[in-house]
DNA sequence: CTTCACACGTGATAC
DNA sequence: TGTATCACGTGTGAA
């Protein structure tokens, strides 16, 4: 009839049974052990404990609900129902946004926009007169620190930045660095390479 | 002006009563002018009528936490109160994700040239929709720890970082960065602006 | 009077 | 064991 998660039906009349059925090695322990506190006024008082936790638990749902109301722009209804369904939507909504522009981003030229979404390492070399200058690119979570980490491994290679650019989004971040002086060799590009590839941490995405 | 079917009870054993006490104005008009369903069969499809509405509503509001927990991604938790909590934060994400992005979309034509032979420090305010988007420019002597002092200088104020761009020639840097988060007022910027200057003045040179 | 949305207390149940 | 979460039916006020 309904479409219940089902921690099965049977179940229950088992849980019925056990209850109340009879356990007499705990009948007497407690009989001779503890202060049978006659049975009602126990059961009145955890009944009262359990009724406060829940009203404990309605509270925390609906202060989030009311947190909802406010960062929510454009709520017509205010009620739970249409409060979590509107939520649901403007979800979608952002993610999409966000995913547009990044797409939009990627194909506009510039060298540093948008981090991206997902974990990623690239290095190339510059051509022209720039001999030995190697643009790194990467995008991977920020972290306080961050930073610090990248310097650290930077300075255990041989190479120099002589340019980065930055970019902070929501959490992520993207750099682009300009390296010289790796040497003419691929062992300086392989070392930077790890060095970067430390810094970067996997952490799942948002997005 | 309506008519209140009953007044407020004070206990449930006074609910208990008030279904089957007897009406007598209620029971003659009943009995002569309704189908004589006795008042309890009434009462009974009533509730029944009513525990189904409620139990739409609760799957109605339900099948939106389950929508919330397949989008949400980074779910430790599935217990109500977590998913909204969760939803939450992550909404407020999103938007400053959007926010920056435009920030730093802004500032993505390149702006970073060559260091100035002389120490300098310029702040300026972006103009348009980005409100509260300040562009921090300055030049000074490359060191090692400089870009750590000049985290920590930024942590201690309010703003953050959606976008830098730094030059390092010949022993000399020059940095922009953007900034939002400052607040409405002068202060925030005042503030950075002595944050830096710390980082310009401040040490001195170790070669 | 009906409908709707909500809070409450309670029993079942998972860990 | 106690301590969570959850679904349920019900009382109640507002539209």
């Amino acid at each position: 009839m309904q479409m219940r998660s089902a921690p099965s039906y049977f179940s229950k009349q088992i849980g019925f049974h056990q209850r109340y059925r009879i356990d007499p090695v705990n009948s007497i322990y407690r009989k001779n052990f503890c202060r049978p506190k006659s049975t009602a006024e126990a059961k009145v008082l955890a009944a009262k404990k359990h009724s406060e936790s829940e009203r404990r638990r309605r509270m925390r749902i609906n202060s989030q609900y009311t947190a909802l109301r406010k960062i929510l722009p454009n709520l017509i209804k205010m009620d739970k129902a249409s409060v979590l369904a509107e939520t649901v939507r403007q979800v979608r909504e952002l993610k999409k946004v966000v995913a547009d522009t990044e797409a939009a981003c990627r194909g506009s030229g510039s060298e540093c926009v948008i981090p991206s979404g997902v974990n990623k390492l690239s290095l190339e070399k510059c051509e022209g007169k720039q001999e030995g200058l190697v643009k790194a690119t990467f995008s991977c979570e920020d972290r306080p620190g961050l930073i610090l980490d990248m310097i650290r491994e930077l300075r255990s290679g041989k190479g120099r930045v002589v340019r980065a650019e930055m970019v902070t989004v929501g959490g992520r971040t993207k750099s682009v660095l300009w390296v010289k002086g790796l040497g003419a060799g691929s062992e300086g590009i392989v070392c930077l390479k790890k060095a970067l590839n430390k810094v970067i941490v996997d952490r799942p995405s948002i997005i």
